[in-house]
DNA sequence: CCCGGCGCTGACAACGTTGTCCAGGGGCTA
DNA sequence: TAGCCCCTGGACAACGTTGTCAGCGCCGGG
């Protein structure tokens, strides 16, 4: 029985046809058929055909990974970030994705889970496959595992917070301004006593964020009770519990200012549940979020684009990769508050002496 | 000068340390080095700490480009879907990430932007790289170019939609039971004129929905008026006209099957922007979403699990990988009908004679 | 004392591609 | 018609790693 089946059964599986079967196939020479397939000139038009025709037979797909170790270039960028899954960060990554295509390069991502050493793992093994560079938001405070990488041209860009004890591109958000100008509204709209419920102390967007409730506290000549600050991981549990025990405290706070958009959610569901007669707490969160407006009352937010931080970081990557050379840049865009009303409810008449 | 700055001194920029170059500078052989880079056994241990001296010293990382030329593996799975900002899908490729990083493997992705032609440019692109497996969420319906890779041995895996024109693995919700449950859960709440806006008419899960709908519709003997039924893009003025226009009819709908998340979302808008004296609009949408319990009032969804999915999708991707074979499976997750209010909104009086 | 075997090490080829270089043939010009 | 140049095609090395295999020295047993 003559095997005249298609291409597939001519070879054992798992074994992939290689531009020297396409060349014996098409009986022309090894190089020439690595002209066709990258579309170089010096080919008649013949002798490609003959080529095309051994390559679709064959299904032949070149190797990238000899085409890299040949190249030295990978045409793929790393993202790490902290959770794919946090909607956060899925604008961000889709829109270095898309720079990133524009460039031709393929995008290879990982999650560090806000765990400093799965971060330094995820990004050697990126640096192991050569990626042409990196975009990192950072898990970690101490990036010195990186230096060796980046002065074998790595280029590097980190977003939304900044590298730890190596200098580096970084893109970020105003955390500052944006939680002072969110501290400011409420005590415009007369509040006094504002409760801040914020991420991890380690991370530095958590810190920026504090500094300016501290910062616009202090500006209005308002004190802040230690009872009224809460850092710690975003799960629901925690932040229930730091939220709830702000609101049921002797002084109780009349507004609260959520740190990201993880704990907003959950303040605002401690706020849903509270029971009927209970006075109306004003709220203000960092990072917008979908439906925000449509809650009852519409939450007030201090929006950061996260889009616009993934393309500026990409943008910046690419433009090092090109062979922009310079001091690395620190880019801070600015944030914007909507009112939506959550934000602008005024505090109980009791507690306006 | 002589030159006793660090590693990165010792070498132009650009250009990293090899094994040949921790051998030479450790006075062994280059085979040792990778011995020693792989936690082989069979080194002394004063052979193997002059090894890691020079590995530090020169800021050596190993070229994975190289070794996946050799070993023919490479350790990373592609991930194809539709969109990364779309927050149905995060949770998915966070489960895939989780599950790759299990087994070792790197995950690399790219969004088709509901573009077949896109899809198949990257999907190609990942064979290209000789990822060992696939995750596809697919835009198009003739995935036959997939052919001769899969018989080359990538692993494949279809998510949420069935590959098209080739026999693969595919892991799916149950679209057609979801949507018959939500419509028959309205119809039990007296509706009787329900309205369906779904995605593209090409995508499968978007014709499966209609036709749950239909089969329920047809089990409770009603009937259904072209005019019910909407199908197109999922961009807000495509949904806000169609659901607008059959809120509006003659005979308008007294109840809204939202076909997706994307789609739920905008009729929520469309249905809080009506004027106040109308009457109320029940509405169940496919996919639950983060605050559909806080809205008012709150959407009763049908809700698929897709960290589920993507977990599914990728253990059975590796079961592949470890050698098991058989027939491709198709495997059809449950939905879950979350009654939350709007679900249980009664029709108007007028509208049940 | 000699031999077999074992533990450690290194030389070498191969993975599949691309860059360099050279050869041969055909057409054009003097 | 002869010589030169250009156009096409191919042989070969190199990218950095790992698998194979062979060699060397040392130890224990006969």
């Amino acid at each position: 029985m003559t095997d005249t089946a298609p291409s597939t059964a001519t070879r054992r599986y798992g074994t992939r046809p290689t531009m020297k079967d396409v060349a014996a196939r098409a009986g022309v020479g090894l190089k020439t058929v690595s002209r066709v397939v990258n579309g170089e000139p010096g080919v008649t038009p013949d002798t490609e055909r003959r080529v095309q025709e051994a390559i679709t037979a064959l299904g032949f797909r070149r190797n990238d990974s000899a085409r890299i170790l040949r190249k030295g270039r990978t045409a793929s960028i790393g993202l790490v970030l902290e959770d794919l899954a946090d909607p956060f960060y899925g604008p961000l990554s889709r829109a270095v994705e898309e720079i990133a295509r524009a460039h031709g390069a393929l995008l290879i991502n990982g999650s560090s889970a806000e765990d400093p050493e799965r971060e330094q793992e995820l990004v050697l093994a990126l640096c192991a496959r050569r990626v042409d560079g990196l975009v990192i938001i950072p898990a970690g405070h101490d990036h010195r595992y990186l230096a060796p990488e980046m002065a074998a041209g790595v280029a590097t860009v980190f977003v939304d917070r900044p590298a730890g004890r190596v200098d580096a591109d970084a893109v970020l958000s105003d955390s500052f301004g944006g939680s002072r100008d969110a501290i400011a509204h409420l005590i415009a709209h007369g509040h006094r006593r504002i409760g801040f419920v914020g991420d991890l102390p380690g991370i530095h967007t958590a810190t920026e964020r504090l500094r300016g409730y501290h910062a616009a506290m202090s500006d209005a000549g308002l004190p802040v009770h230690d009872a009224w600050v809460s850092l710690g991981p975003t799960d629901p549990e925690r932040v229930r519990a730091a939220a709830t025990a702000m609101l049921n405290a002797a002084e109780p706070v009349t507004a609260l200012f959520a740190g990201n958009n993880r704990v907003t959610v959950t303040v605002v569901r401690v706020l849903a549940e509270r029971p009927e007669p209970a006075a109306p707490v004003a709220l203000v969160g960092f990072d917008d979020f979908e439906l925000a407006d449509l809650l009852s009352p519409g939450i007030t937010v201090i929006a950061q684009d996260s889009a616009q931080l993934g393309r500026t970081a990409a943008d910046l990557l690419f433009r090092r990769l090109d062979g922009a050379g310079g001091d690395p840049q620190r880019v801070v865009l600015p944030t914007r508050l909507i009112p939506r009303g959550s934000g602008e409810l005024p505090p109980p008449a009791t507690s306006t002496p």
